[in-house]
DNA sequence: AGCACGCCGACT
DNA sequence: GTCGGCGTGCTC
């Protein structure tokens, strides 16, 4: 018998399989699916069994040296579904399977144990055991042992001491029985059930259980989306199949997930960056032991090995966390898309702010179209002010509007909680020499340095280079630094100063490095020990706090200036989202979003929250310039530290490209948005088609072609959510 | 990817 | 003479 293995380096060169003789020995026991160590060349090295077959020609073949793992992760579903990730993405075969391990199950990690157990102490021999006691009088905790053992008790291990266990283990009195013990166990807690409205009920019974249809929920934000997807999970459960349920970020699973192990208890297993190894690696058992029958998690939750799946639910569709922004960069969508088409099941998207693509192919009826327009129980839509900063510019009021600190004022009196948004992390993003105009720029980015006051230091936000801040200038050695811009840390500092009174705190990617400071942050909001949150994109989605009856933006226009063609689609979700913050119970919710362009269409598309107009709008600009929905993207970034090498490669490949692909709109190369980072040059082409099978051949080419030089790199993103 | 092999230059 | 630079080719 022979098996085809794939090798543990992700490299185009090595992308198909090797055919190994299975030695007797692991004839019985050798499964696809397992992986294995096999020479390779004078190496000894890591494989992946995918196939095992009777016959094969060539004639001068290796043993398999022996299995380094049993555990049969990936079914048949995953094995193919890795054919579709490599397509997919034009990623290698063993990279595709790579992603769908956990990383204790990686290819390269080798034999951690990252088994839990609880060692229980059961009686081996019943006759041995009474005679011992009689012949040892005074072995008094031996003996008090084997009468509990004796009595039936349950005993742990960890009781007794070992030189206790030791001899009566060794006389084969006594024996030990491991069980797996979980990190994570979540017990359900009594949820009182909640009414539905007729909206809810709608919805649910518009989502037919039995056929692969997609659906696209547009809800408004609080119209009661989770308790949606847990009223269809509880009917897929009921007729004994699993869900898997994405979610984008950590900081919003949390909250659902506390719903989810309310509602479902040990039913549920969670997949999100935030957990250690051990603690995914234990709800990865649980999956392949079929204990658990809901996953909730992140992006690679989507990959979990559930069998018998009933439903896949996408909440928050238009996020882009849902593509993975290195290889392979696949889409969870895609991936959720076509598991559901394999089980025959619905894959149900919900968003108050659809994605453009999504949106339209509801419209064209691809995707089941459901709107839920109306918040649950009392509450209403928040209602939104917009600030021209310009005008409180010449009050002198940079920061904080009038409008604004009056409204704060207000909640504070009447003990109301407060989240004021803004989009960018640290104390000041520049900073300069008033003598000479030097700025602190990053020596091996085209960006400057962020200031850190905590700290005291300057940081640079795409490659973590940080140096302290120096007292002089460093270019004309004069003592006149200043800085500006605006990030969350200062805005805390000057929040601080204006309301004495108020508790604050901050959540950021700086305040929340350490595990568990989400869920930290979040609780002291729903103990109500804090009056403004104030915070980053972290606090725009999902978070649920009945308290909050007012949302500021201090900055709208950060993400509107971004050069990005969904900058405006972007803007308008994010500021949506966040003020969807507002006004959750029947305390009633007001935003004020303060902005340089209160005239800008996507800033009154917010203040009027109208989708369909943003939408409308939008579509105009995507026709006429050629860009997603109507065209597919794909984008090509090559990449050297040396600038005239990847310039040179670049243009080669264009040309190659022109020369090669039809119906194809080819642009550039131009040099990339971050044109520079961590002393890597990047330029990028553009190529627009109708259809992937335009490029598809071409592109797999490129690779053989192009990718022979030292120092340079090609990567190529399908559908990129960012350009 | 990682290693051997092989072909050239510059040094104990 | 030989050590070591990296270009090329191969891995069941």
């Amino acid at each position: 018998m022979y098996a085809d293995v794939l090798v543990e380096y992700g490299v185009k060169s090595l992308d198909r399989s090797f055919t190994y003789i299975i030695p007797d020995n692991l004839k019985a026991k050798l499964k696809v699916g397992m992986k294995v160590i096999v020479p390779f060349g004078n190496q000894k090295i890591n494989g992946f069994v995918i196939n095992i077959k009777d016959e094969e020609n060539y004639d001068q073949l290796k043993e398999i040296i022996k299995i380094s793992n049993e555990d049969l992760v990936l079914n048949k579903e995953l094995l193919e579904l890795g054919l579709y990730l490599k397509e997919k993405t034009l990623c290698t075969l063993i990279t595709a399977y790579n992603t769908m391990f956990p990383s204790s199950l990686k290819i390269k990690t080798i034999n951690t144990n990252y088994n839990l157990y609880n060692i229980y102490l059961n009686i081996k021999d019943e006759n041995k055991a009474r005679e011992f006691i009689i012949n040892n009088k005074r072995s008094l905790k031996k003996i008090e042992l084997i009468n509990r053992l004796l009595n039936k008790e349950i005993v742990l291990k960890k009781e007794y001491n070992t030189y206790v266990i030791k001899e009566l283990l060794a006389k084969d009195i006594i024996s030990l029985k491991y069980e797996t013990k979980y990190r994570l166990n979540k017990e359900k807690i009594k949820e009182k059930k909640i009414k539905l409205t007729k909206e809810q009920e709608m919805v649910i019974n518009s989502v037919d259980l039995n056929n692969k249809n997609t659906y696209l929920i547009h809800g408004v934000t609080g119209s009661g989306k989770t308790e949606v997807y847990m009223n269809l999970i509880e009917k897929v459960i009921s007729k004994g199949k699993t869900a898997i349920m994405l979610v984008p970020e950590i900081s919003l699973t949390t909250q659902i997930v506390n719903r989810f192990y309310n509602r479902f208890g040990f039913n549920v297993a969670i997949f999100h960056s935030g957990l250690s190894d051990g603690e995914r690696h234990d709800e990865y058992k649980k999956i392949i032991n079929e204990e658990i029958k809901i996953v909730v998690g992140t992006r690679s939750a989507i990959f979990t090995p559930l069998k018998k799946i009933g439903i896949i639910i996408v909440d928050e569709e238009h996020s882009t966390n849902y593509k993975q922004e290195n290889n392979p960069r696949y889409n969870a969508i895609d991936i959720a898309l076509k598991r559901s088409e394999y089980h025959n099941v619905p894959l149900v998207l919900g968003s108050a702010t659809p994605s453009l693509e999504a949106y339209a192919r509801g419209l064209k009826g691809n995707y089941k179209l459901i709107a839920m327009n109306n918040r649950i129980g009392l509450s209403k839509i928040p209602k939104i002010n917009i600030i021209d900063m310009s005008l409180e510019a010449k009050k002198r009021n940079m920061i904080i509007s009038d409008a604004l600190d009056q409204k704060i004022k207000e909640r504070l009196k009447n003990k109301e909680q407060i989240m004021i948004f803004l989009n960018r992390r640290g104390f000041n993003t520049i900073v300069t020499c008033v003598n000479c105009s030097h700025i602190f720029k990053c020596p091996n980015c085209e960006i400057s340095l962020t200031y850190h006051k905590h700290k005291n230091n300057l940081k640079c936000h795409y490659c973590g280079y940080t140096i302290f801040k120096p007292e002089i200038c460093p270019s004309c050695k004069e003592k006149a630094l200043t800085s500006y811009g605006l990030g969350t840390e200062k805005l805390e500092e000057t929040i601080k100063e204006k309301y004495p009174e108020a508790n604050i705190i901050r959540m950021d990617a700086d305040t929340t490095i350490k595990k568990g400071s989400h869920e930290n942050i979040i609780k002291q909001i729903e103990n109500e020990e804090v009056d403004i949150l104030i915070g980053t994109q972290m606090i725009s989605k999902g978070l649920d706090f009945p308290k909050v009856t007012l949302v500021g933006v201090i900055n709208a226009d950060e993400s509107l200036n971004i050069p990005d063609f969904r900058s405006g689609e972007y803007t308008f979700s994010l500021l949506n989202q966040v003020s969807g913050r507002a006004g959750r119970s029947e305390l009633e919710g007001e935003v004020i979003i303060q902005t340089f362009n209160p005239d800008n269409p996507i800033i009154k598309f917010v203040e009027e929250n109208n989708y369909l107009n943003l939408y409308k709008y939008e579509m105009k600009i995507r026709k006429l310039l050629n860009y997603p929905p109507y065209y597919y993207l794909t984008i090509l970034k090559i990449a050297s530290k040396d600038y005239n090498k990847a310039s040179i490669k670049a243009n080669k490949i264009a040309k190659y490209l022109n020369e090669n692909l039809n119906n194809t709109i080819i642009l550039g190369p131009t040099t990339a948005g971050m044109f520079k980072i961590n002393n890597i040059y990047r330029f990028q082409i553009i190529l627009k088609y109708k259809n992937f099978d335009y490029i598809k051949e071409a592109i797999k080419l490129l690779d053989s072609m192009y990718i022979t030089e030292k120092n340079i790199s090609i990567e190529i993103d399908v559908d990129p959510v960012r350009i």
